[in-house]
DNA sequence: TGAACATATGAACAGTTATTCATATATAGA
DNA sequence: TCTATATATGAATAACTGTTCATATGTTCA
């Protein structure tokens, strides 16, 4: 029951193929990152606000409108999907309008569909 | 301080663009269902296995053995990517491999790492 | 300057999630 | 049948996350 260190109770079945695929694997840090975008998209808050900007230039006040959602709710979101690079704002006077500042969003989003409605 | 239950404390600033936007959004459920499929993408773990999984078929312990976690976190992870549709398995003896069970996954990721590579 | 308002932000809380641990299931071989 | 082994799974826990609430910041206008 204390054998190996390494993954399950057993040896490596097929050490080849796992060298094989270790050395086409990306950098950790890739890979990680890659999953920090991701989590981004991974909520239905910002995956409508994403929505919504990709159809027009919206302020603060309005996508809480839109959304029917507290407008600090959207902050605190707007906040991370900025820090993930994917919307940009401009500010006029008191108001701060957000737009995407991405071109891949509806590329990913429509492969996400074509996954969503495959074999339906 | 309590005018009004929408949004933010003041009326809709821009009404047109809303109901606009709101023509333009698909139905609330899509939109859900998206996130999820990326709440799936949005972990570590996982898009190591399927990156691994998108360079060979492999069975449990050695993707166990490949990212050095424990057999039984694995197997977590690939319950939930099946129940994504995202990979399938076969049997043979005890052995259970698994590959990838989806055309989009290359794409969704390469999209993915142009946002990530996106100026610099 | 002061009131009104659009937005941002910190703290707190509830709900979710990834891993571990222990154990169950299933298969092969002796 | 008994043992070894590959995988699956339920419970528990620690860490993370989204929203709310209260409040701060910054801007316009009187």
């Amino acid at each position: 029951m204390n054998k190996k260190l390494e993954c399950c109770d057993s040896n490596v079945i097929h050490e080849e193929i796992i060298n094989q695929v270790k050395d086409k694997m990306p950098k950790e840090e890739i890979l990680y990152d890659l999953a920090e975008l991701f989590k981004v998209f991974g909520d239905s808050t910002r995956i409508k606000i994403l929505w919504a900007l990709d159809a027009s230039e919206m302020c603060v006040c309005d996508i809480a409108a839109l959304l029917n959602m507290s407008q600090s709710a959207i902050s605190h979101q707007l906040r991370v999907l900025k820090q993930a690079k994917l919307v940009k704002n401009r500010k006029e006077g008191k108001v701060v309008y957000y737009s995407l500042d991405d071109d891949h969003v509806r590329q990913i989003f429509d492969q996400g569909l074509a996954h969503i409605y495959e074999g339906w």
